[in-house]
DNA sequence: CCTTCACACGCCTGC
DNA sequence: CGTGTGAAGG
């Protein structure tokens, strides 16, 4: 069955061919820095489809971010036109007119590209969700619909912060929701439900966790919304409750790749184990004809555990998939690929010098294929001006002395999107051209949010959160007591918000001098809501722009930052535009899910000619010939809370690891001697770890440096740097704070109006009261009628009188 | 009842 | 240094 004579396997070494070349069955790919993994994957997939004739659309390809996944498509696209330019047109590629090319590409993108699923974890299950989530069966009996919202870190903290506060009624000094969000993001990423968190935990403050994840769970499930961690989880679940589903898409996906396998996390691989062995033990799955599974990473690049990836997973991988190991190169389940094409010897000597001081790794080795180059330069400086100063220096000279070198071949990588400010600075200074990649997402920019707040409310009403942001802004005068008075109606009826705000009675009845305000929103929200079937994502975004008044308000302002908001709006309705010019069946929740799962990064092309400055982890899977590594210090880098944890040391080894063997020709290491931290503190620093770990005769000091021995006692020493631990002091609520249970005023003796009375409406007929709101000459009820949901009236202005029993 | 201003507090990394 | 929360003002 090989096919020895493809053209993709043209220009590859031995590695590289096994791996594109491999047909059933799993394969692990071990492929260190550089080493042309990208390359196999390309090439893997443009074979397997012209080779092996597998079907485009039946091939699953996952990347870390979505510019890889563009990235791949792109790269596949031309490998595969090129091909088809020699077949059709008997020409190479380069001979033919643009007006062919463009008709060849399109023809690609048509038949093949366009059939292909390649995107993030998040990106791909949240499209497998919009399919099947309404088929979702939840043991606790909540559902969703396919309009789910997805809602970022940002909304999600607030719904836990309200639980806390609200449900729980717990101090969010004590007990706090960033800390709750974060175990129960743990806790989601790790395949756990309540139930499991629950069963795990010991302490009261456990439990009490795990209570808030059920709550928040409900809370979303209430709007009808997952975070980001959902779009995985819930996937898993489906697939492991619903038979029919799991087996078409097992057997929709015939050939599974996922890159950076590294860093994925246990929710992540039991994804891709049902999807390949449709739930079976993988470990006694046989059926691989016409079927594979082929990951790639590698442990020393695992750089996101913080966020729950686990590299054991890709260690296990063998015994998991395969057969024991014969030989250890060629394995029908390993591949290594250890040439490294990218870096000069000096930087890789270094890089694998450092990272051989780690203890959890897969043994393998990196060999360089080019020359020596030059050695690493090593500066330190005073402080983090100092240290601007002397990169931006190093730069300038490289400029122009390097007629060949273009800004855009140079990188500053740091620890912390902090650092990038000073030298911000100091590029302004010195006319530097530069792009800043992360840091402030464009999608969390707030006027961004806002407007994505009214679309989301516009296709899921359920979607409180969204609601509550765009109520009152712009300005309708609709305060907070008002709101609170909604919320509470509406939680107590347990019905969504918008249910209240878009009913008239219920306004009048509930809100005092606001209601024309909430009137006016609701009118506006039913108003858009009738042009949703009939408008584009770009044209509703206009639309909303200029029916909600968040336009003509910015217009109003004037100010220099209205401006800018507005030119960002304005950039919104660009990206719809571009996303409905990308996606065949374009429609407002395609363009949402976009909007929540991209990244800064996506959107920057580092095409253009500018120096560009990133954190080291958004450096993944990038390179640079020159680069210039800042803030090597203890406590910044390794971060201060590594500092007495191993396996958080080891990360930050890999991340510098990363880090170093992102530069090809040139690499700059920088220093400072005191630094300030955040507010005003200057803080003295001290030489990272990692600078120790290089050997000496690779790096050339501007100024001489402190040697491996001088390091090596530091270390020990106190850590000015280092901040104390919290101590794990528990934070219970008090006898106090569970008594203040909220209580709503409900009808007192003697009041006309009690709960369970019986009610005549003129119009309505009879009906019970469910709820009384309010207390004293403000109050409302809420009556259940027959044949229709629960209505909030005004007793002083509605038709009811009460039925004596 | 809503808006505005002032102050306190905290930041690692990101789909 | 920006954001979020609280008290005074309108």
């Amino acid at each position: 069955m090989k096919q020895s004579n493809s053209i993709f396997l043209n220009g590859l070494n031995e590695a590289q061919s096994h791996a594109v070349d491999h047909f059933h069955g799993p394969l692990l790919v071990v492929a260190g820095a550089g080493s042309g993994k990208t390359r196999a994957l390309t090439h893997r997939i443009a074979h397997l489809i012209t080779e092996y004739k597998v079907d485009p659309s039946s091939i699953l390809a996952v990347t870390f971010t979505n510019k890889a996944a563009r990235e791949m498509k792109d790269r596949l696209e031309l490998l595969l036109a090129k091909r088809l330019s020699s077949l059709t047109h008997g020409k190479p590629w380069t001979a033919l007119q643009v007006a062919e090319q463009r008709e060849i590409r399109n023809r690609i993108h048509r038949e093949i590209s366009r059939e292909l699923w390649i995107g993030t974890f998040h990106a791909l299950f949240s499209r497998l969700l919009r399919f099947d989530i309404d088929k979702f069966k939840d043991p606790e009996g909540l559902t969703w619909t396919k309009q789910f919202s997805i809602y970022d870190e940002t909304d999600a903290q607030s719904l836990i912060k309200e639980i806390v506060t609200q449900d729980l009624q717990l101090d969010p000094k004590r007990f706090e929701p960033k800390k709750v969000r974060w175990a129960i993001s743990n806790a989601k990423n790790q395949c756990l439900l309540p139930d499991d968190l629950s069963n795990n935990q010991e302490g009261q403050r456990g439990k009490l966790v795990a209570e808030t994840y059920r709550l928040y769970r409900k809370a979303l499930a209430a709007n009808n919304a997952l975070d980001f961690d959902d779009l995985l989880l819930i996937p898993v679940q489906l697939l492991q409750q619903n038979e029919k589903i799991r087996t078409y898409w097992h057997s929709r996906f015939k050939h599974v790749l996922v890159d950076e396998y590294q860093d994925t996390n246990w929710t992540q691989y039991e994804l891709i184990k049902q999807l390949v062995t449709n739930g079976k033990d993988p470990s006694s799955f046989q059926d691989w004809n016409n079927r594979s599974v082929f990951v790639v990473g590698d442990a020393d690049q695992s750089i996101y555990s913080f966020r729950a990836a686990d590299f054991r997973i890709l260690m296990g991988f063998q015994e998991d998939f395969g057969k024991k190991s014969l030989d250890n190169k060629y394995d029908s389940t390993l591949v290594k690929l250890e040439e490294n094409y990218r870096s000069t010897s000096t930087i890789l000597e270094a890089a694998n010098s450092l990272i051989s001081n780690n203890k959890e790794r897969i043994d393998k080795v990196l060999r360089a294929t080019r020359g020596e180059g030059e050695p690493i330069r090593l500066t330190r400086c005073d402080d983090e001006i100092a240290e601007a100063e002397a990169v931006i220096h190093r730069l300038r000279i490289l400029d122009a002395s390097n007629p060949e070198l273009n800004w855009g071949d140079m990188a500053i990588l740091y620890r912390t999107n902090a650092q990038s400010r000073a030298i911000e600075d100091s590029l302004v200074r010195w006319s530097i051209p530069y792009i800043v990649v992360g840091g402030l997402r464009f999608y969390d920019r707030r006027e961004i949010k806002d407007l994505l707040a009214y679309l989301r409310l516009l296709i899921n009403p359920s979607d409180s959160v969204s609601l509550l942001r765009v109520l009152n802004v712009p300005k309708r005068g609709i305060g907070k007591t008002t709101v609170q008075r909604l919320s509470d109606a509406a939680s107590q009826l347990k019905i969504p918000l918008w249910e209240v705000v878009n009913d008239p009675e219920a306004v009048r009845s509930l809100a005092g001098r606001s209601a024309k305000g909430l009137l006016i929103f609701s009118e506006l929200i039913n108003e858009l809501q009738s042009h949703l079937l009939s408008s584009s994502p770009a044209e509703l975004v206009q639309l909303v722009l200029e029916k909600s008044g968040y336009l003509s308000e910015l217009i109003a302002t004037g100010t220099d930052e209205a401006e800018e908001r507005r030119r960002n709006l304005q950039e919104l309705v660009n990206a719809a535009l571009q996303y409905q010019e990308e996606s065949e069946d374009a429609n407002l929740e395609g363009f949402l899910s976009t909007a929540a799962l991209s990244s800064d990064a996506d959107n920057k092309d580092t095409a253009s000619n500018r120096v560009t400055l990133m954190t080291l982890h958004s450096s993944k899977g990038l390179e640079f010939p020159v680069v210039c590594l800042v803030g090597m210090e203890q406590g910044l880098f390794p971060s201060y809370r590594s500092l007495d944890d191993p396996s958080s040391l080891e990360e930050e080894r890999r991340l510098c690891y990363v880090g170093l063997t992102r530069a090809k020709e040139k690499l700059f290491l920088f220093h400072a001697s005191e630094r300030r931290m955040w507010g005003g503190m200057r803080e003295p620093a001290i030489a990272s770890i990692f600078l120790s770990e290089i050997p000496e005769e690779l790096v050339k000091g501007d100024i001489p440096l402190s040697g491996g021995a001088t390091l090596r006692r530091e270390k020990n020493l106190d850590r000015l740097t280092r901040i104390d631990r919290q101590s794990n002091k528990k934070s219970f609520p008090s006898e106090a704070e569970n008594a203040v249970r909220k209580t709503y005023s409900g009808p007192s003796p003697g009041k006309r109006w009690s709960v369970n009375d019986r009610v005549e409406h003129s119009s309505f007929g009879e009906g019970i009261i469910t709820h009384v709101f309010g207390s004293g000459e403000k109050i409302s009820l809420a009556i259940k009628f027959s044949g229709m949901g629960p209505k909030i009236l005004d007793p002083r202005l509605a038709p009811l009188k009460l039925i004596d029993e």
